[in-house]
DNA sequence: ATATTTTTTTAGGTGAAACTAAATTATATT
DNA sequence: AATATAATTTAGTTTCACCTAAAAAAATAT
């Protein structure tokens, strides 16, 4: 089949990012994920769902074939394996290289992105925590919520964000809360839904904000 | 001043490239180089005209302005910068990597490609023997000729082609005719115009094909 | 159950980058 | 110099991916 356009692309990811297994997926929130307008959303499920990709039926809500998602993944493959690279090797800062993976896993090359894998030594997890999915479209199952919903006094690692904007990035670098990380939740503010925990011996407060946009899978002590 | 297109861009490393001192760049040359038709290519043109990154007279052809030029060769730097990385770590072969490198070359990203640079080491030719410019634009002097205008009983070494098809690299590949190596060219057959060398002691018989895209340094003896 | 609000779709339009066909200008030939 | 040929430009379409405004359907509230 003809290769998809950039755009095509896109929406698929989007498609795939908005996926929760049992709901249809509305245009309104592919319209906002990518930025766009409900109406130009709607055209292109329609052209998705023309080549297999999803199934469209009007004001239904949509959901990926089995071939959408794991095109999807391939793209998601991509971008994750570049970003991978950006950091490791070229060293960029976490916060850089989202934007720069938007535009690499686009580039269309079988041999490149097998190569790439095996230059980088197969890894598992990508800059920010999320898993890579291997040429089957395969990845490690994420064990992990985010801090606003751990319970108090329970250790965790910090494993991921939910948030991949630079801001956040650089906001939990300058609190060192970087993936690896081990903390203690001690507490939930009631009031401001802050938490409070201790990371090395140090007392830490962070917000609603960032408790619920960073991930943690939880210790066994 | 906004971005340049994929399009845009793929039409000034066409200029840059079919450029020669003195001569305008016809409309027709572009077309063939790019693949489309002309009158693509004459709306095209005005409208990099409109960006002062050529001059564009009716009927006239059309010469880069020095913003296009170094625009051009920016463009040049990514691609033989990314074919450096394809082939020296990724491992691909030398007749694979154009097709992906016309890809990468349009990745938009300052940072990334300064940091590239300084990753390959800041390598001045690329695997194909085309030198790469450096951030401001500069790059090594070539000093070659094709085998076909060398005279007959001199020293030289392969330095580069002059035809990117994988096709003809492979070809150079089965014959050994790999860059750096060191040939003795004995002589010039009238009739088909092939040329006859001598590598690692070994006679060889090159076609005017060949001979006509085989670049080669002169060697003081 | 009806009315209001929200979501989604349709209809019609825009700009970018290509195309074909026809007209125009430049170049080459006799 | 006139004519034939080749190169270039213009004019008019097409496709893609977006847009706005209005209509239609679905969800929610009264």
């Amino acid at each position: 089949m003809a290769p998809l356009s950039i755009s095509e692309e896109n929406y698929l990811k989007a498609v795939f990012h908005l996926y929760t297994p049992g709901e249809g997926i509305g245009t309104n929130a592919i319209a906002r994920h990518l930025d766009t307008k409900p109406a130009s959303v709607t055209e292109m499920l329609k052209k998705l769902a023309e080549k297999k990709l999803l199934t469209y039926e009007k004001y239904q809500g949509v959901i990926p074939t089995r071939k959408g998602f794991s095109l999807a993944l391939s793209i998601v493959r991509k971008h994750r394996l570049w970003e991978y690279f950006l950091v490791e090797k070229l060293k960029l800062k976490w916060d850089q290289v989202h934007e720069i993976a938007e535009q690499l896993e686009h580039i269309r090359s079988e041999v490149l992105v097998e190569q790439l894998d095996q230059y980088l030594g197969f890894p598992k997890l990508d800059p920010h925590g999320d898993p890579i999915p291997d040429r089957e479209g395969k990845m490690c199952a994420q064990n992990c919520c985010c801090v606003s919903e751990v319970k108090p006094n329970s250790q965790a690692r910090i494993s991921g964000v939910k948030n991949h904007t630079p801001a956040f990035l650089k906001h939990l670098e300058k609190m060192h809360l970087t993936i690896g990380k081990t903390v203690k939740i001690i507490e939930r503010n009631e009031f401001d839904q802050s938490v409070e925990l201790v990371m090395n011996d140090r007392k830490l407060h962070i917000s609603k904000e960032v408790a619920q946009n960073l991930l943690v899978e939880k210790l066994m002590k």
